[in-house]
DNA sequence: ATCTTGATGACACCAGGTGACATACCCACC
DNA sequence: GGTGGGTATGTCACCTGGTGTCATCAAGAT
């Protein structure tokens, strides 16, 4: 038996996702998260850099998906091709954390401190897809923007796919708006 | 004679960003900038809602400037072509601030707080011309995809233009990276 | 049995941010 | 020319996020 309860790190992050929908993330202290985790504030500023990040962990694993599915594609795919065949791993695991992902996603709508954070992962993302991109000897221009492209399909996609019911929806979802950038920058 | 310095908003802009490039941004205090420029910490939180707040005052006249460019589109612009109007007052608007935009560009990629205060702003400003485009008449999925692309490609126009020596070469690079995205999205 | 390692707790501290109240000037009005 | 309200600022107390430092204690290695 071991001194401590096992899984430190989701005990922060259950707890304060709880304390976050119950009573809102900018009136829920460190502490709380804490002591309902059984552990300190000084513990869990040792597993997530600060309050926020407890909601963003998971981030690591959206960009190892995606550039796994960027990595699959075929060697004389389109950029816009490359980046979009991460979508389909991405969707794949999105799918059974529809529940999780609402709930997220509405504490995030409601604090702009937590949409900024949001925001820069997804810049991050951007940014490790174009370096993905340029090491397959894309230009580093058009992979900046292929990349970006690429995010931004997926953040819109994921915002429409969490405010409806159908969990397996997101694939299609993230296709028509490709599609619909598509129309829009065609000159 | 006024009982107060005038303009003490400006004045707290300023020491800040001497402050910030003498000494870095998290180095310097809110202390500090509010008795270089005269005032207390207290007076600083009055005009900013927050310490990364007085970089980015400026952000709501570049979505002024923007907007109206938008407005002075053509009806029948195709949705692109609406948003990549606002680009050319913007440009203008630009083009006598390089040096500042220099400085204040370094201090910002120094930060990442500052970054995410920056892609927010961004957003901030593509919802105001998804918007805009809305009222007249484009629908809401192309509005938000044409309007994230163009602010896109301001942003990374933008990076190109403070790396570089020229400031009246800001129009020319958002064009190209107009033409980029473009050619990137072309199915 | 002792040593080392690693996760945690305890504690003090700093800086960002806010609420409440005091102060002193300006101006309008009588 | 006093008087009263409005507004910008100062003062002070306070909370919370975040960090540095040291102590503690169990598990496994030697």
């Amino acid at each position: 038996m071991s001194r401590w309860k096992p899984d430190a790190q989701g005990r922060l992050m259950s707890a304060a996702i709880e304390l976050f929908d119950e009573q809102g993330y900018e009136a829920t202290t460190v502490a709380e998260i804490a002591e309902r985790a059984g552990l300190t504030k000084r513990t869990f500023f040792r597993y997530f850099s600060d309050k926020r990040e407890v909601l963003f962990s998971g981030s690591h694993e959206l960009q190892r998906v995606w550039l796994e599915g960027v990595a699959a594609a075929p060697t004389d795919a389109t950029p816009l091709a490359v980046v979009a065949a991460g979508l389909d791993p991405v969707a794949e695991m999105f799918t059974e954390r529809h529940d999780f992902a609402r709930i997220r996603a509405g504490i995030i709508d409601a604090n702009p401190e937590l949409q900024e954070r949001e925001l820069i992962k997804l810049q991050n993302l951007a940014g490790a897809i174009k370096a993905a991109l340029v090491e397959r000897g894309v230009s580093p221009n058009a992979a900046i923007l292929a990349a970006q492209a690429g995010v931004t399909v997926f953040h819109v996609a994921f915002a429409h796919w969490v405010e409806q019911d159908d969990p397996t929806a997101f694939r299609r979802l993230m296709d028509e708006s490709l599609e619909e950038l598509r129309s829009v920058t065609a000159a």
